[in-house]
DNA sequence: GAGTTAATTAATGCATGCATTAAATTATGC
DNA sequence: GCATAATTTAATGCATGCATTAATTAACTC
């Protein structure tokens, strides 16, 4: 059984801001003194400030000398930066996977998202394939050992989660984008490394302009 | 001028004991709980506390419950990791910059570096020459405009320090890596930004192979 | 009324104290 | 002796208090 570590002030602290900012129930852009944040969570402001120091060495939260703690907004430069990191990242742990001996072990981590992806499409349920497509990324990074390329990303995506969200409504069905994940996986599996490499990097090229092209059609002041 | 901020506290203590890490002061493995920091660097343990959390998100210092702080130790793995990253990324700021319009500014910020990697070679000067691959490195990240994949690479730099400085009096004279360097700026500034990234791309595969050689090869229990 | 200065308010940085609890040490039983 | 239990020690998590100082508001002069 998980000992199930009595969470720290720090740890509730931290979750429940993090929850907060990620489902937007703190907007982009909300700020308040660390008091503030103290009293809404029943607690002393010392976990308070440990938890929002957490939150901007994650990139979500930026401390202001005097004023608080500022929910950090995303803009359309702000997207461009993580996709440039994530479209080189990912199709180099892609490589790693393909390179691998063990294949089964990718397969049936890997697999079941992509079926998952599929499944959500058919069904149109975007939510579900929302969940499918962020699982596929996250087992892909688990699988290939570099815990530091692991965090650095799962940040990123954290960061630009809430635009994903966002705009998930606002494309087209992502068929193309489904069927980019089981070629993925069959050249992993296949062990053609570039091939892999090079469709996940078209994959998350693609993904980029889509996504940026809508940013800028809406011209949404910042999200 | 520039309003010199006077450091805070927990400034002086990310600051003094970063440079103890770097500099070895600090060894691999030192382990001292909080209050020993404390009176070490003469303050309490708040602002203490929240210079080791930094250090601790630098990857540098890892804190255990119970048991304080501990300098992390670099292993084969730790350098494999770090380099994978770096070769995927950096090769991508030089991209970036290939494509840049404003050449002279690079060329101002880089050159000098180049220059002084050559003289420094010329002299047989070691730490020089080091200086100035640092110097190269940093500058490039600092015209490609993605402030995230600086502090990327900027951290990954910094917890391979240590290994770096080591490793430095134990191999060849970098001609090699000099030229690399001249090369790289050419195809920048020539535009060729594909082949800004093989090179680059190489450089760094060259020197993360010789640098896991020399690791393995003198058995380094971890640094 | 605009601009300046004084007074007030409040956020933060840091120190400190204390309860909790894990480690370490000592004592105890077999 | 060795293993276990009891005791002591000490690190940490968190709350709190206070001095400092930036913002804000009020007062005041021209």
């Amino acid at each position: 059984m998980t000992v199930s570590q009595k969470a720290s002030q720090v740890d509730r602290a931290y979750g429940e801001l993090k929850a907060d900012i990620m489902a937007n129930r703190l907007p982009p852009g909300y700020q308040a003194p660390e008091p503030e944040f103290a009293i809404r969570l029943g607690m002393s402001r010392t976990p308070v400030r440990e938890a929002l120091l957490r939150l901007q060495s994650d990139g979500l939260v930026e401390l202001v000398p005097r004023r608080g703690a500022r929910v950090l907004p995303i803009s359309v430069d702000d997207m461009r930066e993580i996709y440039e990191i994530l479209t080189v990242l990912e199709p180099e742990a892609a490589v790693g996977l393909a390179l691998r001996e063990d294949k089964q072990s990718i397969f049936e981590a890997l697999n079941p998202a992509v079926c998952a992806m599929e499944q959500a499409l058919a069904d149109g349920d975007l939510e579900a394939w929302a969940e499918a497509d962020g699982q596929f990324h996250r087992k892909l990074l688990e699988c290939h050992n570099n815990k530091r390329m692991n965090d650095i990303i799962t940040a990123l995506i954290e960061q630009s989660q809430r635009v994903r969200l966002i705009t998930l409504r606002l494309r087209e069905p992502p068929h193309r984008s489904t069927e980019e994940h089981r070629e993925i996986l069959n050249h992993i599996m296949a062990g053609r490394a570039e091939e892999a490499r090079t469709a996940f990097h078209e994959h998350r090229e693609r993904a980029a302009k889509e996504l940026l092209n809508i940013l800028e059609d809406y011209k949404f002041p910042s999200l």
